[in-house]
RNA sequence: GUGAGUGUAGCUCAGAUGGCAGAGCACUGGAUUGUGGCUCCAGGUGUCGAGGGUUCGAUCCCCUUCACUCACCCCA
């Protein structure tokens, strides 16, 4: 047997409705923010990745899917959309058309990390892209637009942290101050922690590890050494917040895995995943779009893990499609019959179903509820002979004797009465 | 990359000190019921994850390997 690969699932029909909820949300929420998808390939130079994410970041030293081509150039698998959008932002000069970008994407992102819950080799990222203005309402409308979703797609359990990581004015500043401090508790950090404490000392903040976590209750934090102009941002984006009325907390050990951000980050957290507990993170990206090349333009951008939101939701809310109508012809003449109607009735959009097989009675009305049909419509050959059907209705067990003349009429008027 | 757990029917899982491989669900046919749901009868499938070893004999014990799951790590 061939089987997929480690880490890359198949969705299974089953599975399917909640996707589309999850898009379907995803389209009038982002909409009604005036977003616009975008749709970007899902390979890309390996070196945009390189500049983007960053050499020093663990996407880039040890999980990305890198390949050459057959000409030999170096390509990668995307491990994340917002370099993708960005590229083509550049490549096809969108500020000159429209200074302020809002662009979504919806896809397959890839990973070589080890599977577990809520983490796979390829996952599915829903992002978007706030491009070109530098205020704090941008920042607050995008996190505005994230709550939003959440709510729509009715999502418990979560909590908005934010944090400012500051800018290249003042960050060098704190990572100094950082660094000096973990030096001073190097014994008290453990193998790893000692291991960034040089490479990448922000990191030490985020450690799981009971005894770096105590440690660093006592670390200098970030927001002590923001510069004048990130420390009026971040006031502000916390007063736009509030006056949205948007639950957040600060935290001001949080930082991201991509070296790109600046000023605002965020997460949405929840303790429903096991051990992954960021459904959906982000932040501002001021210098990303001109360290590629392109113009000065700031940007805030986040993206949410499709599978992570998948697993959390309950399935009440779910449409799930079932037919119409189930069509139980008992006889060959009757299956002939039925089978005209049922493609009359598909022609019309009416979702109806049959067993072309020639079953019994018993396993095609077991069908029909299996399928959880609304109505059921019984011919056999006597009841046809006469022109009549017999019209059940699943949910009250009522059953009707109806004549096949004006048979689509009365059909409709009774699928009409169900709707109510 | 590291660690732990699990691999038996389509699905969920039993099983024994090492002695012909099991149940429920699902599926199919039939009986009964007013024509499905309830009840009853009948039916089929397995390289017991794979390879090797010990043994008269291994699904069970030992070694190797693969897959899955969870956790570390990392992240969405």
């Amino acid at each position: 047997m061939i089987t997929g690969i480690k880490g890359m699932n198949d969705i299974l029909p089953e599975e399917i409705p909640a996707w589309h909820f999850i898009e379907a949300r995803m389209r009038e929420v982002f909409h009604a923010f005036g977003f616009s998808e975008i749709r970007v390939p899902i390979v890309e130079k390996t070196e945009l990745f390189h500049r983007s994410i960053g050499e020093e970041t663990d996407i880039v030293e040890k999980e990305m899917y890198t390949f050459a081509d057959r000409n030999g150039h170096s390509l990668t698998l995307r491990p994340e959309g917002t370099a993708s959008v960005m590229r083509a932002c550049i490549e096809h000069s969108l500020h000159v058309k429209t200074p302020v970008s809002k662009l979504y994407y919806v896809g397959p992102m890839f990973r070589y990390e080890r599977p577990q819950k809520g983490r796979y080799r390829q996952f599915h990222q829903i992002g978007a892209e706030f491009i070109g203005e530098a205020s704090p309402m941008a920042d607050a409308q995008l996190l505005h637009m994230l709550t939003c979703y959440f709510r729509a797609l009715g999502i418990p359990d979560v909590s908005l942290q934010i944090n400012s990581l500051g800018c290249r004015q003042c960050r060098p500043a704190y990572r100094a101050a950082l660094v000096e401090f973990i030096t001073g508790h190097l014994d008290a950090l453990c193998d790893d922690c000692r291991r960034r404490s040089t490479g990448n000392p922000l990191r030490v903040l985020d450690c799981k590890v009971e005894g770096c976590r105590s440690v660093c209750q006592d670390a200098p934090s970030v927001l002590d050494y923001l510069c004048p102009e990130c420390a009026a941002h971040f006031d502000e984006v916390r007063h736009l917040l509030t006056a949205l009325n948007i639950p957040f907390e600060v935290n001001n050990r949080m930082v991201r895995g991509l070296d790109y951000y600046c000023r605002t980050t965020f997460e949405m957290v929840t303790n429903r995943l096991g051990a992954q507990s960021a459904v959906a993170a982000g932040g501002r990206y001021d210098g990303l779009i001109a360290s590629l090349g392109g113009p000065e333009l700031p940007g805030i951008g986040f993206a949410i893990g499709m599978e992570r939101l998948s697993l959390m939701m309950g399935t009440e809310n779910i449409p799930a499609p079932h037919p119409d109508l189930f069509l139980v012809a008992l006889g060959p003449m009757a299956r002939e019959q039925a089978f005209l109607m049922l493609a009359d009735f598909q022609r019309r959009g009416l979702y109806a179903e049959m067993d072309f097989s020639g079953k019994s009675m018993k396993a095609q009305m077991r069908q029909a509820d299996h399928l959880k049909a609304r109505l059921t419509l019984i011919m056999g050959d006597d009841e046809l002979a006469e022109n009549r059907v017999q019209l059940r209705h699943m949910d009250s067990g009522e059953q009707e004797s109806l004549p096949i003349d004006g048979l689509d009429a009365l059909l409709e008027e009774r699928l009409a009465q169900k709707k109510d």
